[in-house]
DNA sequence: TATACAAACATAGGAACCTATGCAATGGAC
DNA sequence: GTCCATTGCATAGGTTCCTATGTTTGTATA
């Protein structure tokens, strides 16, 4: 009930998410920023990546987070021409939101880069590890989004 | 060299560790709010958890941020009463970190929100498999380190 | 049709992270 | 002892996340 492992953190596979999170997203924002992008705007261009046209609502739910996150990081994207927004012919509430031309030509550097940290990432590691690790990773996702707060 | 399956998001580990710590962060802070408590304080409060006095510096090592990041943390710790700041009689530039009494009477509470979250987090996973997770995480959390910018 | 509910987005406010930079105390070189 | 580089913090500015709440448009119901 009190065991003091209890506080020690290399005992909490959590502190380990927090700080392997945290040195991908350092690193990655450093390489990235050449490229005008950062990791958290990944998800977005993944999604829009072949011309595709989507709402905030539709991005956010794709990039698991919540409405205003995507409303600002929109925003700065647009501000930066990242992104454009059209009026939804369809709703007067909603825009659709599409990759601008000049992003579209970042992607290929864009690409190289993810695949140099992925393969830096998992060095030391045989294929099946990594197999292994990504269907644990699957596994613990799955649990911590049914957790209830 | 363009592998359209370098933006798949369920190729990247990275995605992964991205979202179980969001996950973990978000259900974490709700459920250590009731105690005034948040995931990002837990390795202050296991650092300072024996009575120790540690300065910023050392606290902000240990934690795994910089500088700035810990000097903001403890500002609103301090403006919540969870620890206290004297002046380190050997060097005038620093101060001694510790935990106040309120904050101690608190941990064991802490420590069950912790245990009942690992717990959740590795549902369906042999001890074998946990094992397996951290060694892992481990060996990743080491290349990530060592990756330069 | 009028009213009420729901959906899409915007805005406010705050926490936690980062880099860059400034300041004051320390300590070593001379 | 004086000078100067280093060290420990503080502050500024910015991104990414969250919750809570408001506004406008769309939809369905009485």
């Amino acid at each position: 009930m009190d065991n003091p492992d209890d506080w020690d953190p290399l005992r909490h596979p959590g502190h380990y998410f927090s700080r392997i999170a945290r040195g991908l997203t350092r690193v990655g924002d450093v390489r990235l920023r050449n490229l005008g992008l950062a990791t958290a705007q990944l998800p977005v261009l993944t999604a829009l990546k072949d011309g595709g046209e989507l709402s905030q609502k539709e991005l956010a739910k794709w990039a698991k987070v919540e409405q205003p996150t995507m409303a600002q990081m929109l925003s700065r994207m647009e501000r930066d021409g990242l992104v454009r927004r059209v009026p939804d012919p369809e709703d007067k509430r909603s825009h659709l939101i599409s990759l601008t031309d000049a992003t579209v030509e970042k992607l290929p550097a864009g690409r190289a880069i993810l695949r140099q940290g992925n393969s830096e990432m998992t060095k030391g590691l045989t294929d099946d590890e990594i197999k292994t690790l990504v269907s644990l990773l699957r596994h613990v996702l799955e649990n911590v989004d049914s957790m209830e707060p």
